[in-house]
DNA sequence: CTAACTTCTTACCATAGGTCAATTTTTATC
DNA sequence: GATAAAAATTGACCTATGGTAAGAAGTTAG
């Protein structure tokens, strides 16, 4: 939690009423690999900032193929971002893919801190504004580059996901199947 | 100007000065079918809110082809959204499809507002909280959607689109080729 | 260490969608 | 309204990626 405050506090001003507030509604906890933090379905509460280990949240299709959203590594939020703003129950899962520490965040006391404490206006809003653009440049790219591209870009983007990660959930996220990237990787060594 | 405010205050409470505010960083204008409004490369200053009309942004890749970011289309908002929030020169294009009119806003102005009036804050926050939502549910739709079921949920979404559009502006948001749209169109007929 | 299970790879064939080029249709211009 | 220009359609062929299935390699639990 100490580590979150400091990112806050570079970047904004934060009052220690604000920083007491966001203890207050925050509670530091750690998953084994393999739970589930929110399940399709269900009443979504919280959002987990990650603080170290690796998530990852996908919906389910009619055939029970999964599609990754995001992955959830240290300094990430993660959560079912549609449901809340929705005020729907879960479309997303989210899940555990090695031992992490997360920091869980009650959603709608979160966004109350922008009522009782304006100052933490612009780092939400920071926040916000970088998931636009990263969501932008996805869509962008999945338009416009090959499989093989975009695997080579998630590499840079997640240098070290790969010893977390099953070679399906990279699959599921570059929107082909893990035959595919198999085959993609054996080009790669080529 | 008048729908847009009207609008603003059907979400939030908006006092005359801030109305005031938004009225002195504004400029109503017309667009005619072919303009563009943001060229790549360029700096961006606006961003526009759509009264009337049809624009799209999109970018271009090395081989020359156009992927489609974003249609606007009535009381929606475009601009380049990645080039403002980094403080970069434009990547995309924004575009006029037909004759349009829409409200131009300085970006810096219109954030400026926060500072100003924080009772603007929640308009703005929902506003990019939606469009979160928005672009997570079409990464999710085309990670596991045809492009033919892409297409009909497009045609959902923007029900009198097709008029304004060229054919491969709709493929190319879509992602695939016009050729391949226009045969997912002869088979919806049959 | 071994067994059981999960994941990854590979080979084969299938298919959605891409490419190119010719033709028709639509739209814009004078 | 005639002409030119742009866009859409169509057909033949091609390519990237998908599906299936079997075996290999890793991983996990006792």
């Amino acid at each position: 939690m100490e580590e979150l405050i400091k990112k806050i506090k570079s970047s904004i001003q934060l009052s220690s009423e604000a920083e007491q507030y966001l203890q207050s509604i925050s509670l530091e906890k750690t998953f084994s690999k393999g739970s589930i933090l929110i399940r399709e379905g269900q009443n979504v509460n919280n959002i987990y900032f990650v603080t170290d280990g690796c998530l990852r949240s996908y919906c389910t299709d009619k055939k029970g193929k999964e599609h990754t959203l995001l992955f959830g590594i240290k300094n990430w939020w993660i959560s079912d971002y549609i449901a809340i703003h929705n005020n729907e129950s879960a479309t997303l899962t989210v899940e555990c893919l090695k031992e992490s520490n997360v920091i869980q965040f009650n959603a709608k006391k979160l966004n109350g801190i922008l009522e009782l404490f304006p100052e933490y206006e612009p780092f939400q809003r920071n926040l916000l504004e970088r998931h636009v653009v990263s969501l932008q440049k996805r869509i962008l790219n999945q338009l416009q580059l090959t499989a093989s591209e975009r695997y080579d870009l998630f590499l840079e983007q997640y240098p070290d996901i790969e010893q977390y990660t099953r070679n399906y959930h990279i699959a599921s996220y570059l929107g082909i199947t893990q035959e595919s990237l198999s085959r993609i990787r054996v080009e790669k060594v080529k």
